[in-house]
DNA sequence: TATCATTTGTTCGTATGTATC
DNA sequence: CGATACATACGAACAAATGAT
C-alpha cells in the first residue's frame, strides 16, 4: 500500500456530473418517467462542455438509471429496471409424478425452428462431445404477464437422437416429453444447472428487446443419464434486469464424492 | 415513402471500424495479448477522426474483446475472458451427513466485518421482513487457484438471532455452522437460490477486480424453516466472465405446490 | 533517478444528420 | 413544417500513465 492511496485526485468532471444527476434521481428530484434536462441545458447548468455532458449521460445509461432516446430525451427508469430484480421469477424446477414430467415453460412467440448445428465451446464442454454435431431447437418465449422475452435452445447430440428415435422424430416436443422419452429408454435422469451472464450482442439486444445496461443471464440445464453421461442441454437466455432465476434446492443426504476440483482434459 | 422501408442506412462509421477490428481479432490477425494499433494509427489507417476511433474502441471494450490501458494501448483479450464461461465453476451444493453440514466456500481475503443493517428492497422481499433489521457479515473471498474474487454477505434477521442465540454469538461462523445451529433449534431446513445479474457499480469493479464488460452475477440463497419461514439469506456477488454457478438439481417426486420437505431420518 | 516519446484520458469547440413532437 | 433533442463526426489541446532511454 503506497502512501499515494491517501491523496485522492478529483474525479473527472463527467463522473461528477453523472454522480450529481444520479443523486438527484435517487433522492426523487427526478422520478421514473421524467425526462432529464436536455444536454444543452446541462451544458449551461453545470458550466461544462457538451462532450462532458454526453459522457456523463453515457455513464447514467451504463448504470441503468436512464433510457436515452433520440429526439426525445433521457427518461428516468423505474426502480424495477434499475438493476434491482423484481419479484418476477423464472422458476427452474422439474417435477415428476409417475411416468409424467412437469417442466414449467412460458408460451412461445413463433413456431420453433429446428436445425443441425456444430456445438460451440461451452456446449461442447457441457455435453462432453467435442466432435459431435447436435440437433438444435430454438424458441423465442414470451411471458404474457410481464412481456419478458427469453430465448430457449434445446441441444440433442446426434448420438442420443440415434439411440432414442422418439427424440429425433419430434425434437421440438415440450421438454417434459423429451424427459419422458429418455426415461422410457431406460435412463435415470439427473440435472445440473450452469448459470453465467454476459453483455448481450447487438442482435440479442434486438430480438429480446433488451434495454441498455442489462446483462444477459444464461443458464445451461444439462440432463444426465447413467454414469453421468450428458444426454441433453437446454440453453436459456433471459434479460437480467427485472428477472430472477429461482432454484429450489434440497441438500444432499450424503457428501458423496468430491468432484470439486476435477479437471477433465 | 414505403419504399424507404427496404433501404437500410449504412452503419455509423465508428461501428464499421469496430466491426472491422473485431473481425481481425476473431480471424487471428491480432492474437490474445497483442496490442492493437494506437488510436492515432487507426485515424490514419481508416481515414476517420479521432472521436470516431475512440468510440469504436469503446465498442470493442464493451464487447469484451479488448482491455484498454492508458499509456499502453488496447490489448486483445483471451477467449477465456471474451464472455465465454470457462471451466471454473462455483459449486452451490450443500451436503448433510448426520448432524454435520458441508457448505463449500473459498478462503477469505480479510477478516469478516460484522454490522447491523437495514434490509434493502431485494433482501427485505426475500426475507419477508420489511421493517426488520438484520445482522450482516461481509466477507471478501478469493479462490487461490483462479484468483477470482467474490463478495459474500450473510444476513441474519434480528428476530432469528434473538431466537437462536448461537447465531447472535457468532454470526461470522462458517455457513455450515449456522445451518447446524438452526437445525439444532428444531428447524427443518430448505433452500431456494435466486440468481440475477447486473452491471457492477464502480466500487464493486474495484474491490472485485472486475474487467470491463463483465456483469456481476448475484445469487441470494435463502434458508427456510418450517412453514416456509425465511431464516437466513446469503448474498454472493461473483464476476460473470470466466465463472459459472453450478447447481445440482434433483427433480421433485411429486408436483407439490407446497414446498417439498426433506424427510427427517 | 530523471527525462522523454508514446498512448490513452479528459475537455473544450463546431457542424451536420436524424428522430420526435 | 418547424422546433427541439439526441447521434454522429470532425478538430484541437492538455493531462496522466507507461515504458524505455
Amino acid at each position: 500500500m503506497p502512501a499515494q492511496q491517501r491523496i485522492q485526485r478529483p474525479a473527472p468532471m463527467y463522473m461528477q456530473v453523472a454522480r450529481e444527476v444520479a443523486r438527484e434521481i435517487e433522492s426523487g428530484t427526478y422520478k421514473p418517467g421524467d425526462v432529464l434536462p436536455s444536454e444543452a441545458q446541462m451544458v449551461d447548468a453545470f458550466g461544462v462542455g457538451k462532450a462532458t455532458v454526453r459522457q456523463a449521460v453515457a455513464e447514467l445509461r451504463a448504470m441503468g438509471l436512464v433510457d436515452v432516446r433520440q429526439g426525445k430525451g433521457s427518461i428516468v427508469r423505474g426502480p424495477a429496471l434499475q438493476g434491482h430484480p423484481m419479484d418476477r421469477g423464472i422458476y427452474r424446477r422439474s417435477a415428476r409424478s409417475g411416468p409424467r414430467w412437469e417442466v414449467p415453460q412460458p408460451p412461445e412467440v413463433e413456431e420453433p425452428s429446428i436445425s443441425r448445428v456444430v456445438l460451440d465451446g461451452t456446449t461442447a464442454a457441457l455435453l462432453d462431445q467435442a466432435d459431435q454435431d447436435a440437433l438444435s431447437v430454438e424458441r423465442l418465449l414470451r411471458d404474457p404477464d410481464t412481456d419478458v422475452r427469453t430465448a430457449h435452445r434445446t441441444l440433442i447430440p446426434l448420438s442420443v437422437a440415434a439411440e432414442v428415435p422418439a427424440l429425433a422424430d419430434a425434437p421440438d416436443a415440450p421438454t417434459a416429453a423429451l424427459f419422458e422419452h429418455l426415461a422410457a429408454a431406460g435412463h435415470t435422469l439427473t440435472w445440473a444447472e450452469h448459470v453465467s451472464a454476459r453483455i448481450p450482442l447487438p442482435d440479442e439486444r434486438a430480438t429480446l428487446r433488451l434495454p441498455d445496461a442489462s446483462p444477459l443471464l444464461i443458464t445451461h440445464r444439462v440432463t444426465y443419464g447413467d454414469q453421468r453421461r450428458p444426454l441433453l442441454c437446454e440453453e436459456l437466455r433471459a434479460p437480467a434486469a427485472g428477472v430472477r432465476l429461482v432454484f429450489p434446492v434440497q441438500a444432499a443426504k450424503a457428501p458423496a464424492n468430491k468432484p470439486a476440483r476435477a479437471k477433465s482434459a
